[in-house]
DNA sequence: GGTCGGCCACTGGTCTGACCACTTGACCTC
DNA sequence: GAGGTCAAGTGGTCAGACCAGTGGCCGACC
């Protein structure tokens, strides 16, 4: 294998996901009170401003709630945590959660031919160009890795043509959640990508201006894959065998 | 008026929303480069752990891109920014954010219908009952503010029987952009949360368990309210007034 | 003359140790 | 017992130092 680049995890970045880890696999209970941050410095070996910049970061994502002259306390993550939260949630205790893929395939199903239709409704004349453009790229490679980019690609673009912050706030996490695991979803999303002519009904529905047509063509995309992987998961259940198990035993107090 | 709980701001949170105000309102255009942590601790005449602090959560939240050796440079929050960004774009520069709203709105109208029909697909027995009980005390009172509470405590506890992650993380996000304007908000929502029998029918078609029905249900309580908004936004256009005037000038080299 | 190499200035990364500000609860006084 | 006082522990902040990368300058070698 060829010389993997270096990855170099800042101290804080390795603090605040032990403790992230802590907290949403429940090694940590809400409510709980986390060691003050000299104790954790001096337990996990690092300086005090490593364990309080990771502490911040915990606070920023609602995941504790940190009051000076107390101690801080854990927060209940599911009900307050926030969308950018979904990447860290992706991959619970070692493997790809099933149940957190299984949701992100419904929002997508459900949020996808909605911001089509508000695309074909407020798009401007340059949009049926650009989005063909992006199509002529999709279909022009036979690589599933490539053809998910220029997918990703076309996706972003009738995001813009919605022009709606908040669908555009929501495909950025999502996408933050799905780059990272974008080769090895190829497989599975070689059959979405690969339909190339529902990619092209979909911009043409879009640039035809009636939001309904391109609501339809959308999900015209997004269902089969959907349906496919939604089967597939349901069948294999809960256990995600083949990757390494669960490593934090939570001994710690 | 009777006296306000006082309102601390770390330092590190104020450095956060300058920044953050400086690249959100233009300020700082994405790829320009950030003065050095050093020089910004003096400018602003706070310490460097504290612009440090400040900085790694503006990396963490992808609007700055840090790299040992090199100057932190802007990202284009538009494209890498998460839904947690959300409440601080609704107000931006001092005022609510029209376009932003409008995009909230659209937003709900969307997911909510589609998560009412998860819930009905899969809420269990005793989902019913739950629900019943926030609705009986949504009519139990006439104070538009609490009847917004118990509204969103109905969203909530629906969201929940969706059992699906992303909505909920979804949900949250929302909420955090949501609540702390629920006051503010009374009047424009009094029409949606003063309908009464809309809930009730809502509670009653996610309980008959058929998600299309609670898909039209969730969207007659939700459409009124969004159309009438939307109207109201789009009529008074651009310009916010009432509140004060933006205040960052943004000579600050 | 061109290129390679090292030096240096500058960036963020981390640590130490100290002090301030706040909360709590025990204790002491009235 | 009610009140105030105080000490201990928590997070908040700071100053200063040093480590670790990056990039450009510049001289030495080919």
């Amino acid at each position: 294998m060829p010389l993997q680049p270096v990855t170099r995890r800042s101290v804080p970045d390795e603090v605040f996901d032990q403790v992230l880890a802590e907290v949403v696999d429940g090694g940590l209970a809400p409510g709980e009170q986390l060691p003050s941050e000299r104790r954790l410095a001096e337990v996990l070996g690092v300086s005090r401003p490593a364990v309080r910049e990771a502490l911040q970061r915990m606070a920023a994502t609602r995941l504790v709630e940190v009051r000076q002259g107390e101690a801080t306390t854990v927060r209940d993550f599911k009900r307050y945590a926030g969308l950018d939260l979904l990447p860290r949630l992706m991959v619970r205790a070692g493997g790809l959660d099933t149940a957190v893929a299984r949701s992100v395939l419904e929002a997508r199903l459900a949020v996808g031919p909605t911001v089509a239709a508000l695309a074909a409704r407020r798009g401007g004349p340059t949009l049926a160009a650009s989005l063909t453009d992006v199509v002529d790229a999709l279909s022009a490679t036979d690589d599933d890795v490539e053809r998910q980019v220029h997918a990703l690609e076309l996706w972003d673009r009738v995001v813009d043509a919605a022009d709606s912050l908040v669908f555009r706030l929501m495909f950025n996490s999502l996408r933050a959640a799905y780059e990272p695991a974008l080769e090895a979803l190829a497989p599975v999303m070689a059959l979405e990508v690969g339909q190339v002519e529902a990619y092209r009904l979909l911009v043409s529905a879009i640039a035809s201006g009636d939001p309904e047509v391109a609501r339809a063509a959308a999900d015209r995309v997004l269902r089969p894959a959907t349906d496919a992987i939604l089967d597939a998961l349901s069948e294999l259940g809960d256990p995600a065998p083949d990757s390494a198990p669960a490593t934090r035993p939570s001994t710690e107090e």
